[in-house]
DNA sequence: AAAGGAAGCGGAGAAGTCTCCGGTTAACGA
DNA sequence: TCGTTAACCGGAGACTTCTCCGCTTCCTTT
């Protein structure tokens, strides 16, 4: 809210596109930074864990100050997202052009099903991390890229099964159970395990996709 | 987690009961102190809102070290809970023992669907607080005991139109969508209204109470 | 090639949460 | 009433996130 900064959500991280008519390009050396923040990072997570991630040590282990870590990806939550996203590129390719059922090619209900499976996992996965994202900022999930994009295709299958319900909302209401601090809470103290999760899933589902559908009993 | 103060959890906020076997009783200086810093933290949300909430201020405002305060409350979201609690302590009786649709005297779905509606207002109103709440606190929501509550009440009316499915999981499911900085993200920066957030619950509520329940179609 | 200007850099410091522990005090039994 | 003890108090300080702004560096234009 308070970001005068705009460079952080000016160059999503990725390969080097030509820039056509956007905002002016990242210089070099911003650029490089930006690199070894994120490495200096992903470092960071991969020897001591989630938790260890402070912006100081970022920036020492990278060789920047502080400031520039900000400048860069304006906050912790931020930063946290981008290591997720840097490990799981290929994720997002897979729901939308890979092989069904998660891609094209299934039913629209079969889809929801294996999307939300696949999201279970990589929340499992990733769980240390989203946990350190969430909590650090209060709409850093949403306002990041792949919510916004899970969101979307969401809305777009269930609009095939519901056309009548108000399908954003319902996307969101199937996200929320995957929230970090919900699902981590489940795992851990709860003692709930991944199959249970996606069973429960499962479940919902069934209410969702089947009546008023095309395939009623 | 690395609390070894058990002295927040001894004694819930409320009416002092006679004890009967309990932990030793808090010490009358310590209770005083509790309201104090109940009364200051209550004070400096209601004049100058949930973000202004700092652990240093409210100490001196309630005229005591900060150490107390952390003894007595264990961290900053479980201040915060404290003061909505202290809010609607009357809320809680309402699903329980009120009438109906929310109390007892209606049918389970119907009461499902009259109690997340009035969630959805309780969240409404006290949203600036749930959000400090649960940015602070990983697992502060459902430690805190009212989400325990509210979980098994909607487990068990959930229960009794699916019996054979998860209702714990299910429980968390319909209570995920009202997580503070989902709802805030939808109602600030979504520009949902309240009207579409029951609504939305409405259709997720269609399809998880009528199929295969009693009023099959 | 040189200059001008915009973007970027760095680190001190503000602000906040939470811990720690020596000194104090309320509660209770004798 | 008085002594004992466990609970409690307070605030200095460790630790973080994030801001601010004077200085530096890169890019573009001439």
């Amino acid at each position: 809210m308070t970001h005068d900064d705009a460079t952080a959500a000016r160059r999503p991280p990725g390969p080097v596109l030509p820039v056509v008519g956007g905002p002016p390009a990242e210089r070099a050396d911003a650029a490089q930074n930006r690199r070894r923040i994120l490495a200096a990072a992903a470092a960071i997570v991969a020897e001591r864990g989630p938790d260890a991630l402070s912006m100081d040590e970022v920036a020492r282990a990278a060789g920047v100050g502080v400031g520039t870590v900000y400048r860069r990806f304006g906050d912790r939550a931020a930063l946290a997202y981008a290591v997720i996203d840097d490990r799981e590129a290929r994720f997002q390719a897979a729901f939308l052009t890979g092989p069904p059922p998660l891609g094209p090619g299934a039913g629209a209900a079969e889809r929801i099903r294996a999307f939300l499976h696949a999201l279970v996992d990589r929340t499992e996965d990733q769980l240390g991390l989203l946990l350190v994202a969430e909590m650090d900022s209060a709409d850093a999930r949403f306002a990041e890229g792949s919510y916004e994009l899970y969101r979307q295709h969401l809305a777009l299958l269930i609009g095939r099964i519901r056309p009548e319900g108000d399908v954003r909302w319902l996307a969101d209401a199937l996200l929320a159970p995957l929230a970090a601090n919900l699902y981590g809470y489940q795992r851990r103290t709860g003692g709930m395990s991944v199959a249970r999760v996606k069973a429960g899933y499962d479940a919902l589902l069934a209410g969702l996709t089947a009546p008023g559908g095309p395939a009623a009993p």
